[in-house]
RNA sequence: GGGCCUUUAGCUCAGUUGGUUAGAGCGCACGCUUGAUAAGCGUGAGGUCCCGUGUUCAAGUCACGGAAGGCCCA
């Protein structure tokens, strides 16, 4: 031994170099902007996707399946929402990968319907009408198509683990071909149905418009009071309803007048009129803007129900207008007496339908009057007919006129409000009642009813969202008078008229399988680019007596409803993917989707689902809420409130949005802002230095060589352990309940004030200190890698860029150690993987029992309360600036008697707990810390702690220190 | 206007069946450290529990009314 040899100087020397400081490259910054998508395209050279797929087919694991609702493709970016969406699907489905689940992915686009077809018609010049059917059918998939990659890219660069090569889009001529089967299934059972619907009408595009395409502007109104004089009745003899309109071209298709039950009526006498009927609380309304004098109540006390059934005569038309009760009706303008008209407003049509009117709308497709509307006599005595009047025209003047000549018309005035307009010919609108296709709900309402109390909503209120929707919904109108969309296949035969008025429907479930195999192989524009006789299966046209003569048929020119679109996706994907699907059609594991869903897609998919597979589509159901600006207002371009995903990524990369996704409660809505993701980076970042201390103190560790066995750790060390093990288990849970905000909360207190203010900042001395080879170091660097193997992993669903990035930079005998151990938390990586060049395959680690503790956990819940009370004591010391940190100080602690004998076993962990130079035990009643200057020490040069001078040698160093100043020169 | 939901510290969240002085982490302020250093440690200051009324010995918690905001409808 030459350590007698030692010279002054080398130990001098070697005071410092052996001092065992952390090495790692782990960089403290992320800088994810720019280092994720290497992490990316690692990633994505891997082929991670598909490597996890055949590692749990490899394993015989169970299938875990979210079935990915489709985004709209109407842009090629991404709304914060949609991102907020995509990332906590991604973060389950990675989770479920780790516990052992082998997850499928396929994500889907949503790419049909009007804001594409209006974006597309925008940009073509001349208009829609340049252009074919066919032809802008091809330009609508491009944009659509143009927009997927983009939003692919996006959903790319958060670090969705998904089948990118493989999406489902719902113009995919197989998804197609899969919907109108399930259209064609459902018509068989019998729940499709063509019926009458109001709807927005342009007669200025000729066309349905729906909500998003109306515009609302001042519009001056023909503004007319109308009385309809009761039939026949000797109680209210001469006495007439009085109805206000700001349409008087739909008298002619008045068939009622609604009351509301509990309304209070009253007649008015007037010596002009004779005696009306009008809501009470409308009378001195009533009187202004008609203007009548001598006007005064003589009855009162009549209820709407009162009123009922009472027979008035059309003031035009040898016809009569019943009263009739609705609850739509209210006293907040007009007279409470409401001019039914069925064919001209959705309410009036509702109600229509329940009392049987029937419904009238003699108003043609370009605005004018039909020959139904009749003729009527004007105040010239001249009879008019009707037909061929346009509606803003001569149509209100003509009836006007008429109203007067029938002594009916009370008042007559301009009525200036907000009118809806056609947001492409500008022209004011109407409600027309038009033909429709319909799914009948009540064929099947209560079958889906008690399907939804068979899946598992989160959160729970979710269920009765979605019950009382569906219990009182009407039928789905599943048709749209639109070009870009799937059509409806059917026919209609020209020849045959039917009692309505309408050509005869075909409907041949022979055809529309004819039709989706064309659709199968040509996507649905064949629809218009074929001939009717291509469509249509030859044997059915053809022969001596064929079924159908070509000649006499003509296309249906409806598009279905998008929603019935992305609705037919249990059928189009789930039940057609290999990875998906069941021999038998099962429900998937989860659907996921914003709360607006309740309506949409939770709801089309349930519908179709239960109306084909008898069955609902999935098992969970779990929804989001909207995202918010930082005040909780609505983002609006308006507002200037926008939070657009792409900058966030740009500038705090992808990992910090998701971070913030796990960061909230987003079963409401959630707020979002510059603000947010400041203090989101301020915490990824404490765990990125978190995860750097562990890796950079584990440069020399071998696990295999150097670990140290349970039970030759000390009390903290074992402490940490427990503390590690109840983190664990509470982490699963919350996954497991998709109660991220808990991980996030937990992960978040753990790194801080579990390791950071505590076991790390006490094993510092033991790590850089006690020597390389010091079994106290062996022991930390044991449980730090203990604890590190579990944090990487807890971070891979949430955190995957910042996981991949610490397991990247872990010591190569640390990654050995993780490939090898199967037993290690449950195994690192599954038994079946060889290699792993990326964490992302890495198994969920489990709780291990070993570790729990609850006893050690419970004596050291007293000692930390106490090391409050030091911390508190220490903070004074050095505010009287007599001591500048705590190993200059000396603790003394009084305790009782019974934990007195419990703590002086652990005498060296409580000081070393407690960053002292020194602690003395006293005993006492009351439980009291006292901190003083460490008076008469000297400072070991190299650890730091002060010791009597007699336990230091002449170069001041510590026995410790000594141990290990030696330990290094001989190993130099 | 209707249905469903939200409101606790600057931010994100806890707060059991009503029961002491409403908690945590972060941020902030002040101090320490310079051996996790564009880091780390300690201490401290922050609350009209959205408002009002009621029930109760006692209300963040229960009831009723309202406000603001959100989603879906009309």
């Amino acid at each position: 031994m030459q350590t007698e040899k030692i010279s002054s100087e080398n130990y001098k020397k070697a005071i410092k170099e052996s001092i065992d400081l952390p090495i790692t490259e782990f960089p403290m910054r992320g800088n994810g902007p720019v280092r994720e998508p290497e992490f990316q395209k690692l990633w994505e050279d891997l082929d991670i996707y598909q490597q996890g797929l055949k590692i749990r087919e490899a394993e015989g694991a169970k299938r875990f399946i979210l079935h990915d609702g489709p985004p709209y493709l109407s842009s090629d970016k991404i709304h914060i929402g949609t991102a907020l969406n995509k990332i906590l699907k991604d973060i389950i489905c990675r989770f479920r990968y780790q516990q052992g689940f082998k997850v499928p992915f396929i994500p889907g686009y949503d790419s049909h319907g009007l804001p594409i077809e209006n974006a597309v018609v925008k940009e073509i010049k001349g208009g829609r009408n340049a252009v074919s059917i066919v032809e802008l059918r091809e330009k609508c998939k491009e944009f659509a198509l143009k927009n997927l990659k983009g939003q692919e890219a996006k959903f790319k660069r958060l670090g969705i683990n998904a089948d990118w090569q493989n999406p489902y889009v719902t113009l995919d001529p197989k998804y197609e071909a899969e919907q109108i089967k399930l259209f064609s299934e459902m018509a068989e059972k019998g729940y499709i149905y063509r019926g009458l619907k109001c709807v927005h009408w342009s007669y200025g595009c000729q066309t349905a418009l729906a909500d998003a395409e109306i515009e609302y502007e001042e519009h001056t109104s023909d503004s007319i009071y109308v009385k309809f004089q009761i039939n026949n009745s000797s109680i209210h003899e001469n006495t007439s309803f009085v109805i206000w309109t700001t349409t008087p071209w739909t008298i002619p298709a008045n068939l009622a007048i609604c009351l509301n039950a509990d309304i209070d009526y009253c007649i008015v006498n007037s010596s002009e009129f004779g005696k009306l009927i009008i809501a009470k609380d409308l009378f001195e309304d009533f009187k202004t803007k008609t203007e009548l004098k001598n006007l005064e109540i003589i009855t009162e006390g009549l209820k709407g129900s009162d009123l009922e059934g009472i027979k008035t005569k059309h003031p035009l038309y040898n016809r009569e207008s019943p009263v009739i009760l609705g609850d739509h009706v209210s006293t907040e303008t007009g007279t409470g007496c409401v001019h039914t008209a069925p064919g001209h407003g959705q309410e009036d049509f509702e109600v229509g339908k329940k009392y049987n009117l029937g419904v009238l709308c003699p108003v043609d497709p370009k605005g004018a009057f039909t020959k139904e509307a009749g003729e009527v006599k004007i105040e010239n005595g001249e009879t008019v007919i009707l037909e061929g009047l346009h509606i803003a025209k001569e149509a209100n003047p003509t009836i006007i006129s008429a109203l007067k000549a029938a002594a009916a018309l009370i008042k007559h005035s301009k009525f200036r409000h907000s009118y809806p307009y056609c947001w492409r010919s500008k022209t004011p609108l109407l409600f027309r009642a038009t033909e429709q296709w319909f799914a009948s709900i009540d064929s099947f309402r209560e079958k889906a009813l008690s399907e939804i109390d068979k899946v598992k909503w989160f959160p729970a209120r979710a269920r009765n969202r979605i019950y009382s929707m569906v219990e009182g919904r009407g039928d789905w109108c599943i048709s749209r008078q639109r070009t870009w969309g799937v059509p409806i296949p059917v026919f209609y035969d020209k020849s045959i008229i039917e009692a309505n008025g309408n050509f005869k429907v075909i409907l041949d479930f022979e055809i529309i399988e004819h039709v989706a195999k064309i659709f199968a192989a040509e996507g649905s524009s064949a629809w218009y680019a074929k001939e009717i006789i291509e469509l249509i299966p030859s044997h059915l046209t053809s022969g001596a007596n064929p079924k159908y003569k070509v000649e006499n048929l003509s296309k249906e020119t409806d598009t279905m409803d998008v929603w019935f679109d992305s609705g037919s996706s249990h059928r189009s994907v789930v039940n057609l993917r290999e990875e998906l699907k069941s021999t038998e059609f099962e429900p998937v594991d989860l659907y996921l989707e914003g709360s607006d869903q309740h309506r949409g897609w939770f709801q089309s998919s349930l519908l179709t689902s239960v109306a084909v597979n008898d069955i609902r589509p999935y098992n969970n159901v779990l929804t989001h809420g909207f995202v918010m600006d930082e005040q909780g207002r609505k983002m609006s371009k308006s507002l200037g409130n926008v939070v657009d995903p792409d900058e966030i990524m740009q500038e705090y990369g992808a990992d910090v949005l998701r971070l913030w996704v796990a960061s909230v409660d987003y079963s409401v809505d959630i707020k979002v802002g510059k603000n947010i993701f400041k203090q989101l980076s301020e915490i990824y970042r404490n765990f990125r230095n978190t995860s750097r201390f562990m890796l950079g103190n584990l440069f020399d560790f071998n696990p295999e060589e150097d670990s140290v066995p349970y039970a030759e750790l000390h009390d903290l060390d074992k402490l940490i352990l427990h503390k590690l093990q109840e983190l664990s288990l509470k982490i699963t849970e919350a996954f497991n309940s998709y109660e991220f905000v808990k991980f996030y909360q937990l992960i978040q207190n753990f790194c801080s004030v579990d390791l950071s203010a505590f076991y790390f900042d006490i094993c510092k001395d033991r790590l850089y200190t006690h020597g390389k080879k010091s079994a106290s170091r062996r022991a930390a660097q044991t449980v730090i890698l203990e604890i590190l193997s579990s944090l990487n992993r807890f971070f891979v669903p949430i955190l995957p860029h910042l996981a991949e990035d610490v397991y990247q930079h872990t010591p190569e005998k640390i990654k050995e150690y993780y490939l090898n151990s199967a037993d290690l938390n449950g195994g690192f990586f599954s038994p079946k993987l060889t290699t792993s060049k990326s964490i992302q395959l890495s198994n969920w680690p489990l709780v291990n029992n070993i570790y729990l503790n609850p006893e050690l956990g419970k004596k050291w819940e007293e000692i930390l309360s106490i090391r409050e009370l030091a911390n508190k004591e220490l903070e004074e010391l050095k505010a009287s600036k007599t001591v500048s940190k705590s190993l200059e100080a000396e603790l003394i602690l009084e305790l009782p008697k019974a934990k007195l004998d419990k703590y002086e076993s652990v005498l060296e962990d409580i000081k070393a707990c407690f960053i002292v130079s020194e602690l003395i035990f006293k005993e006492a009643n009351e439980i009291k810390v006292i901190a003083k200057p460490f008076e008469n020490s000297v400072k070991c040069e190299r650890c730091w702690k002060h010791f009597k001078i007699e336990e230091v040698n002449s170069e001041h160093i510590c026995k410790v220190c000594d141990t290990a100043i030696q330990g290094h020169l001989n190993n130099a």
